[in-house]
RNA sequence: GUGGGCGUAGCUCAGUUGGUUAGAGCGUCUGGUUGUGGCCCAGAAGGCCGUGGGUUCAAGUCCCAUCGCUCACCCCA
């Protein structure tokens, strides 16, 4: 038997209304707000990744779907949105066209990563980047976008984090501090840790390991060394979310893992879900435009899990959705009249009513059965005596009550059917 | 890439210290008088017990390998 790829999996029916539901969501709410979205390919040249997110990240350097086409040219499923959305837009020159982009997207993802609750090599983000301007009211904007999106959908036991990674001049002078106090004490540290003081030595803030902890409850933080105008910055996204009454901690030692970050980074947290408990992440990239061949543009974006806020959902018993009923199931009492019985659904269907006939040729009692699980809100009994005379026996499958009604009156069926 | 747990009907799971034709509940299908659902009752279909090898008179049960699922580490949404 042929079985889905690992890491991926199908979206049946019986789950598909959720989705609806959370996209429908995302659209109202990024549409309140003017941001458009955008549709970029699955597939890009693998360079945009690696110029876009940084070699030296994992994603890059261990997790991406990349492959060589016919002409020879390396060609990467895309791992995240922002690269892809930053190249479109200097592609199609949109800064030239408008000052300031905001856009959103909700679009597939793919990391070669093994899966766990909450991770899947094929799964699916929404998410939200604005490009043109460096107002901090706009790195508000997305943290409150995200956080309504998700509270919208009912999910409770969150926790939105914010930091400031500042500018990359006052970053570096920072971790050159950070490695001077960490030298001497690379012994106590775990071997991942190790490691990360010459790839990203901000991360070993994030480690589980609690020696690793213990050693970095001292350490100096990124916070205490930003340059004035970070700061600034930072006081003014703090300002404006405090006035929304938004629950936010600062979280010093929230490091995003992504090279393009600058100044403000933040993530929404789930305790509802495993171990891969966040829902959200996103930050400023005041460098990217122009590491990607566009202008000094400033931006800032957002992306959402999609799967695991429905996992949060499904953990926290929300976004119960009521049973799905169709209108009418019309019932064929005699087999030889099939086409004519189809024949009658099809004119009410065009009438827009959800309507269901038996193709099986199966007994009443059998049409029934299917009726009732169908949840359909009326049985239409097709056939026999009433035929005859041009009538058929309209049943409301929740009273039990029926009435006869005339066949080609259907504008009759209906104003019985819509009350 | 590393480590733990688990693979028995469509689904959730039982299967006793290895011992006859592998079970239940739910679901599906058919019936319970001629053309009527839900509840109830009766019956039926549906399993190379993940795959391959080994031990044994005998393996769903023990051993090995392999594949898959799952959770966690790394990292990320």
């Amino acid at each position: 038997m042929i079985k889905a790829i690992t890491g991926t999996k199908d979206t049946l029916p019986s789950e598909i209304n959720k989705w609806y539901l959370l996209e429908n969501l995302v659209k109202k709410i990024f549409s309140c707000y003017n941001y458009k979205e955008i549709r970029t390919p699955v597939f890009e040249e693998t360079a945009l990744f690696c110029r876009g997110i940084g070699t030296s990240t994992d994603i890059v350097s261990k997790e991406m779907y990349t492959f060589i086409d016919r002409r020879e040219t390396s060609l990467t499923l895309k791992p995240e949105m922002t690269a892809s959305v930053v190249r479109s837009f200097i592609e199609n020159a949109m800064d030239k066209k408008q000052s300031l982009n905001k856009l959103f997207y909700i679009s597939p993802m793919f990391r070669q990563e093994r899966p766990q609750a909450g991770r899947f090599r094929q799964f699916h983000q929404f998410g939200a980047e604005a490009l043109g301007s460096n107002d901090p009211l706009l790195d508000a904007e997305m943290i409150i976008m995200a956080y309504n999106i998700i509270s919208n959908i009912g999910l409770k036991n969150l926790e939105v984090k914010i930091n400031s990674l500042g500018v990359p001049e006052s970053r570096e002078k920072y971790k050159t501090e950070l490695r001077k106090f960490l030298a001497g004490k690379e012994a106590g540290l775990s071997e991942d840790s190790k490691k990360r003081i010459d790839t990203n030595i901000l991360r070993i803030f994030d480690s589980k390991d609690e020696n690793d902890q213990k050693i970095m409850a001292d350490a100096p933080l990124l916070i205490n060394h930003l340059d004035d105008e970070s700061i600034a910055h930072f006081e003014k996204v703090k300002k404006v979310l405090d006035s929304l009454k938004i629950p936010y901690t600062v979280d010093p030692k929230l490091v995003r893992g992504l090279d393009y970050y600058t100044n403000t980074t933040f993530e929404i947290i789930s305790g509802s879900v495993g171990s891969q408990s966040a829902l959200c992440g996103g930050g400023r990239y005041n460098l990217l435009v122009e590491q990607l061949g566009g202008g000094a543009i400033p931006g800032i974006g957002f992306a959402a899990g999609i799967e695991r806020i429905l996992l949060a959902c499904e953990n926290e018993n929300v976004l119960n959705l009521p049973e799905e009923k169709i209108d009418v199931y019309v019932v064929r009492l005699d087999k030889e009249l099939d086409a004519e019985a189809y024949l009658l659904a099809e004119s009410l269907r065009k009438e827009n009513l959800q309507v269901e006939v038996d193709y099986l040729l199966r007994s009443v009692k059998a049409q029934m059965r299917e009726a009732n699980r169908l949840n359909a809100k009326y049985a239409l009994f097709f056939g026999g005596e009433e035929y005859s005379s041009g009538e058929a026996v309209l049943k409301n499958m929740s009273e039990g009550t029926e009435e006869k009604i005339n066949i080609k009156d259907s504008l009759s069926i209906i104003s019985k059917i819509q009350r």
